[in-house]
DNA sequence: TTCCCGCATGTGAACGCTCACAGTCGCAGC
DNA sequence: GCTGCGACTGTGAGCGTTCACATGCGGGAA
């Protein structure tokens, strides 16, 4: 006997539903869209209409189904970040500033990690995202797989790249390796080193090619010969195997690694090898993580501001997302050396 | 002269909007209800009409808004992770393992990062979840303030913890700190050292309290007596600060550290002070981050398992969300000793 | 006075889905 | 032949907002 609308659609207990918008506005005596209209600051309330809704508002501690706000209007108010090592300090802090800068914008960030660094799981990723309804996407994923991945990702998602190479058709946001390696190795060859040795990261980094390619022109600017190049993973135990490596070669006295924990790992290897550094080798690292400073010795480092990269990020993102048009910038973030104890001028000869 | 619904609503140009359920009905000569049917893998779909609508599915690409799906179903199918600092290893560990499981059960993951530490802070950074529409929250952040915090949680949004004090009203997932710091105590007295100092982490940190109390039921069970207590703040300067204090105490032979970070700092001021390590004072370290192996010496320390940490916070969490009740769990994760070149034993006197 | 206009407010549809329920059809049972 | 029941499918309401438009009301210009 009991009409369609008889029973309430949500009986389950535990404290009453959540006020929505209606209660509020039959509360406050007026409709709806006046409560929404006073949500969103319009200026068509009358005072004494507006501070009777607010005080509905508070009595009944509404808060506006966000939900319901990105049905109707499309924009969810919420980012996408994917990486593929969150655990990293380098992507951590680029997240870290991507998040807080978000936050005081008004927008939620979700993250994707990737187990696998491939094309597919890089669309993958962003799909999944876009597929949960976030309104754009920041891709730090700085190696070959996934700046050739965002070539190939709808033109219609809203993305930014960090660290992506120069060719691409996304906006990116990158600290410029270029010049930090060439201000590391400078560095080195002005403290009278005759030659610069270079632990690289892997091939399919962005980062570790600009950095050799940093580290190369430094070399030919000064006329120094370019000795052989080595490479690990990033990993400190990559620094430490290359170490021994590097012990084999002739005249070394100066290394430019393309990571503090490949620098760890050198260090390390070097001081087991009873080689003094920076005595006998001065060693230069890439990133300045918070440990470097205290480092055996205290790493010379190139700083990188990740979170200034995170929050060019945003910017580039929302601007996008608002325009709705995919542009072209790249924003470029300066490096800073920081010279520490683990360099020293060359003895001489 | 045109009706209500002669223009479309959404005019915008760039290609044809996404295809909606009823796009696929139509294309497949069903309802819209029949697709969401086989959407839901509903036995009663007939094999020829499932496979009919699946092919439209595809010949559309259509998939369907979560955002519409969420505002129905009342679940959002996503999670916030509400952390003080993702930069530091442990932390971004354990977010690493929440967002791989929760991906795996097809939950997203929104992250909120503390900039200040207190109760508000905790309370605003899990609303803002809520009000973002998560259906849970896992808060790591393992201060007194923040386990404080969830105690005022309004007791109906689901919620795990990491790491807090045993007396609390959520669930708690933890790794078991005072059996970590008792087995890192416990090595250095069976090594033959008398005493065991203890440089420990900031007073508002329940690790750093457990710590200490493992160090201490060690200590008290091996009959040794309790040296001056230090302090640091878990960063590597405050460990080559506090080392200063350290130095100028005498006999001081074994020193547990309550993280690795502080550790390598010491390490480094015992190195200026000319100090052999392990030969004149051994060192373990607590949470084995990857460069630990790499330090000067290689440090023993004590290995934390945060990935299984991440990945019972979301099982814990995913089960209180589907039963509608907080339960009062706790998990355990053991810790495990790792020995390496920072110890040996005491030299006979 | 009359008309118009702008402010303040209300009305109803739409967003894209799921839920509850109401058919429809074919076939076995009496 | 009629009823009943299962398998399959369709209908319409409703989730909580915003958007487009309609309406009521008061005041200044003509």
């Amino acid at each position: 006997m009991s009409g369609p609308l008889a029973r309430p659609r949500r009986p389950r207990g535990r404290g009453q539903r959540p006020a929505v918008m209606t209660d509020v506005a039959k509360l406050a005596g007026v409709s709806h869209q006046t409560v929404s209209r006073v949500l969103h600051d319009s200026p068509h309330v009358r005072r004494g209409t507006r501070e009777r809704v607010l005080a509905a508002i508070r009595q009944l501690d509404y808060r506006p189904n966000p939900v319901a706000q990105a049905l109707v209007t499309g924009r969810s108010r919420s980012l996408g970040v994917v990486s593929f090592d969150t655990t990293l300090y380098g992507p951590a802090s680029t997240l870290l500033g991507i998040e807080e800068a978000a936050h005081d914008r008004g927008y939620a960030v979700s993250i994707a990690s990737l187990r696998s660094l491939n094309r597919a799981s890089v669309v993958g990723a962003v799909q999944r995202l876009r597929d949960q309804g976030v309104d754009g996407v920041v891709v730090i994923a700085p190696q070959r797989a996934a700046v050739d991945a965002l070539l190939h990702l709808p033109p219609e998602v809203p993305v930014v790249a960090v660290e992506a190479g120069p060719d691409d058709s996304v906006p990116v946001v990158a600290v410029d390796q270029i010049a930090g390696a060439a201000a590391a190795t400078r560095h080195l060859l002005e403290l009278g080193h005759r030659n610069v040795w270079h632990i690289a990261g892997p091939e399919d980094w962005l980062e570790a090619e600009q950095r050799i390619e940093g580290w190369r022109s430094a070399l030919r600017a000064a006329g120094a010969a370019e000795p052989r190049l080595f490479r690990g993973d990033w990993s400190a135990r990559s620094g430490y195997d290359v170490g021994e490596h590097l012990l084999a070669e002739a005249g070394v006295t100066a290394v430019f690694v393309a990571n503090d924990q490949m620098a760890l790992g050198l260090l390390r290897r070097l001081h087991e090898a009873g080689r003094e550094t920076p005595g006998e080798i001065s060693v230069v690292g890439f990133d300045d993580i918070p440990e470097a400073a205290y480092f055996t010795p205290p790493l010379t480092t190139v700083r990188q501001d990740f979170a200034e990269v995170g929050r060019s990020c945003l910017h580039l993102l929302l601007a996008q997302i608002d325009s709705r048009v995919r542009s072209w910038t790249r924003v470029v973030v300066a490096p800073e050396l920081v010279v520490r104890g683990s360099t020293t001028a060359a003895r001489a000869r």
